[in-house]
DNA sequence: TGGCATTGCTACTAAATTCGTAGCAACCTA
DNA sequence: TAGGTTGCTACGAATTTAGTAGCAATGCCA
């Protein structure tokens, strides 16, 4: 064997799941800062490092650059012509995190109203 | 002033998602390191301060503790009887990040494969 | 009543990540 | 050839996480 690590990992450190549970490992890859952002703004199109960043809401181009490769190193995201979009996969696992939206339209307004009264 | 935070952001600091997009909030706050991961373990049945600790990797007792402040803080998680508890709402989020768990398990497999060529 | 184990959580330091900003090399484009 | 854009590296400061120790409260049992 050639690789052994605990799969996502992609930059080492802190984080990495040992419970092995493929769950977890997603969830540990994907809770990194701008992951899941990232997926979801090229979900609809091809965008430039630049655009990308700034509907990251201007993230720091160091943690972008370093998503994207990660990303990219789990072949979530790949490189086209117009910037970066996002592999087969990515669209896969994108129609996974898709519903996330819907219901965060729904809870955010509720939240909004509960923390109103503290 | 008595709560005018740009919602999540229960611990505010370095984070914070100022498009406003919801999705983009609720991204914020499941992205904070175990979020996920506690939500996860809370949804086939209620568990205590430690277990809980021990399901997310024995994470620090204090990120625990502050993920569950942050959970309860925006009513996805509560206290019960015998530890903690996802709330209506709480179970309702699950619903929507359960699919990653079917898809995890098919992604883990290739992403290993891919891997052991680099 | 006196251990003793369990549980929830606080404290604190070190390590890692993220932020924010500056800036450069490679490409257009006019 | 003088901008303007784009992708990305550098780097110090600010935050978050990790790891570990330990304490107060509660439950159990002899």
């Amino acid at each position: 064997m050639t690789n052994d690590i605990p799969l996502p990992k992609p930059g080492s450190a802190v984080r990495g799941s040992q419970s092995g549970q493929p769950i977890m490992v997603l969830f540990d890859l994907l809770s990194r800062r701008w992951a899941m952002g990232i997926l979801w703004n090229l979900s609809d199109q091809n965008r430039n490092f630049r655009d990308l960043q700034a509907r990251c809401d201007s993230a720091s181009p160091s943690v972008v650059n370093t998503r994207l490769k990660e990303l990219r190193a789990v072949g979530l995201v790949e490189r086209a012509d117009d910037g970066y979009s996002l592999t087969g996969d990515g669209r896969d696992l994108f129609k996974r995190l898709e519903p996330l939206g819907d219901w965060a339209q729904e809870w955010i307004p509720t939240l909004a109203a509960a923390s109103r009264d503290d």
